[in-house]
DNA sequence: ATAAACTTTCAGTAATTACTGAAAGTTTAA
DNA sequence: TTAAACTTTCAGTAATTACTGAAAGTTTAT
């Protein structure tokens, strides 16, 4: 496998993931190409590297910009706009999982958190509902909990993480 | 809120939540269904409740059977099937963690390993590409272990996992 | 002020994914 | 062994999601 061969085979690996959960291909694959760029890449670098138009390239890379991974940079000299991504992958997964959690998770957390609460009539029904979305609600507060834990141990959270739950 | 009111936005919720995530929002509803129910329910009971095709809950049940969540039971006396949930919260997290991983994950850890080891021709954008997927690679392995660590500890998991991160 | 260089927006369209309903398949009871 | 009761499959269709390209908008240089 040449060079070639292996960024395209990461890329398309990367938007296929990508797509697995919920994230948009040419999101990802945006994403993955500037996470294997040596330096800023222009719309139109983007465009031509992904064959996607300008249209979808300006929309994702906004995207992408939202959820804090990609930036502007200027390059003297330049008239137009160019882009990085995060180079660090604990970073990156810092940045996706506060991200997820705050657009995706919380507000579940609030309906589970209205469900939960509702009058108990003293029928059966009723009271499994309210059982299973306590349980839920605890669940996904503890996941929360634990994932932002390890997440703002900052540096090198991952080992430190492994390493604890080692004991 | 009564019953009814909280029921439905509970599944509804479920459902939309499963659809950011990458899971059929069918499937996830048919989860959710079960999951609140007092009892085992039977194919028209969900295609009632859920007001969906015949065709569309047995393909999504068949893929909640392969998951592990759901199970078929026989209800003495009737001739028709039965199913129900795994009711345990922390359970059911373990089996879709277990299950993400093992069908989506894996497989881009081959990939990045493949593409991390190609040959070092020298050049700027190879080292960088290798570095970076190499980087990509020990961090979702690092995930996995991590997950798979705290996931087999079975019995109360998520408590002792959090316990053992508070240090 | 004007225009060239660039970016964003969005209506229309294409691609993908999900769903239906009925035919085919399977199981059980008599 | 037949037929009723049930489940699965899948071709066709509907719904959703993603993408394009060009017009509108913005910025910068002169």
């Amino acid at each position: 496998m040449d060079y070639k061969e292996a960024k395209e085979k990461f890329i398309s690996t990367w938007g296929s993931l990508g797509s697995l959960w919920g994230i948009n291909k040419a999101m990802a694959q945006i994403q993955a190409l500037l996470f294997i760029s040596t330096k800023p890449l222009s719309m139109e670098d983007i465009m031509e590297e992904l064959k996607i138009s300008r249209g979808n390239t300006s929309m994702n890379l906004r995207q992408l910009m939202d959820w804090g991974i990609v930036t502007k940079v200027l390059v003297s000299g330049e008239r137009k706009e160019f882009f990085t991504t995060e180079k660090d992958v604990q970073e990156l997964a810092r940045i996706v999982a506060k991200e997820r959690s705050r657009r995706e998770i919380r507000p579940v957390i609030k309906v589970l958190e209205d469900v939960s609460s509702i009058k108990d009539d003293g029928t059966e029904k009723t009271k499994e509902l309210i059982k299973q979305t306590k349980a839920l609600n605890q669940l996904t507060q503890d996941l929360d909990t634990l994932m932002n834990k390890m997440v703002n141990q900052k540096q090198n959270w991952l080992t430190k993480s492994v390493l604890k739950l080692m004991k």
